[in-house]
DNA sequence: GACGGGGTACTCGGATAGAGCTTGTCCGAGTTAGCGTGG
DNA sequence: CCACGCTAACTCGGACAAGCTCTATCCGAGTACCCCGTC
């Protein structure tokens, strides 16, 4: 159950993003080398984003990303389910319709214990990834980096892209 | 972020042991003919729960598995971690260390806020499934369905292995 | 000097290969039960 | 009749392949800008 390295990145350029001017679009090419990414790779990350509806997209010349919403409207949970899918980790495939008793017509995700068991965890993982704002998350790293935003902004005008 | 398929087949084999009488040890091979699984993966299963000290085994005949201490004291969480392995879902790589002033000193595992979020939410998903042991999923299944425990012990009985 | 058109460079987007992990299978080491034999 | 040793079958355990998802990469479609020519 190893959860995709693209999340990472997709959360550290979500919240860099957060820091540029509005209006400003950036490329994929300069947020990969933010961090030293491969940069075709990280696009691909960001298409995902921006069919999600986090991100825009805009093509050609001063083109790139940029956040489609206030950092205040985006989870965490919204920016993992664009990366990871919205399947639950735990998946039933309901074996006990093989098992004694077992009926055709029974949707065993919903009757069996064990499935509820999980499906219960996975709930309060979601409720927590839901209660994180992309905005919380830029508010305590300010607090706790003053220079963060303004490093942030420097360091993404001077790559080359 | 897909679970191993095998955490299912853990559970509900887990569970069926819980059922059989205690000092009767049960094969791999009835295990699996039980839900019609593929018998050696599921071996495999098993011997990560027994290296994890869920289950106990013994070889030759009248060999096989049984649970290796009372179900109260086996949570979801032991289960899952057996299987799936004690990291986090989510794995962070500190790109942070690529970034503007990254120390190759800092553990960015602790100080990332990005980190934080994410680990707060394994944490909650952890603490559910810790919550719930094998005795509850046992009592719950006997209470809603009482003939569990007695089809369990005929079927497993009936099955050629 | 202002306007319009074409070319050009730049960006995303999806289609295309390669690596690593999950899934599936096999055979060998160890163990226990049963049986035969001898006392 | 009882005890002992041997055989043989059975079970787990780890080593060995195949499929699939994740990772990585490339090139084409579309677009905005810029330059040049014309009015």
């Amino acid at each position: 159950m190893r959860m995709s390295e693209g999340v990472e990145w997709a959360l550290h350029s979500c919240l860099n993003l957060s820091w540029v001017d509005s209006g400003r679009a950036v490329t994929a090419a300069k947020l990969a080398a933010f961090y030293e990414l491969p940069a075709a790779y990280l696009n691909k990350q960001l298409q995902a984003l921006t069919r999600a509806g986090i991100l825009s997209s805009s093509s050609g010349p001063r083109g790139g990303f940029q956040l489609a919403r206030s950092p205040a409207a985006i989870t965490l949970l919204d920016i993992v389910t664009a990366i990871e899918g919205p399947d639950e980790a735990f998946r039933c495939d309901e074996i006990l319709r093989q098992g004694p008793g077992g009926d055709p017509e029974t949707d065993y995700r919903q009757t069996c214990l064990i499935s509820q068991g999980m499906r219960r965890a996975d709930i309060a993982w979601r409720r927590e990834l839901a209660a994180q704002t992309l905005a919380d998350i830029k508010s305590s790293v300010e607090q706790k980096f003053p220079a963060a935003p303004l490093s942030t902004r420097n360091r993404l005008a001077a790559l080359r892209a």
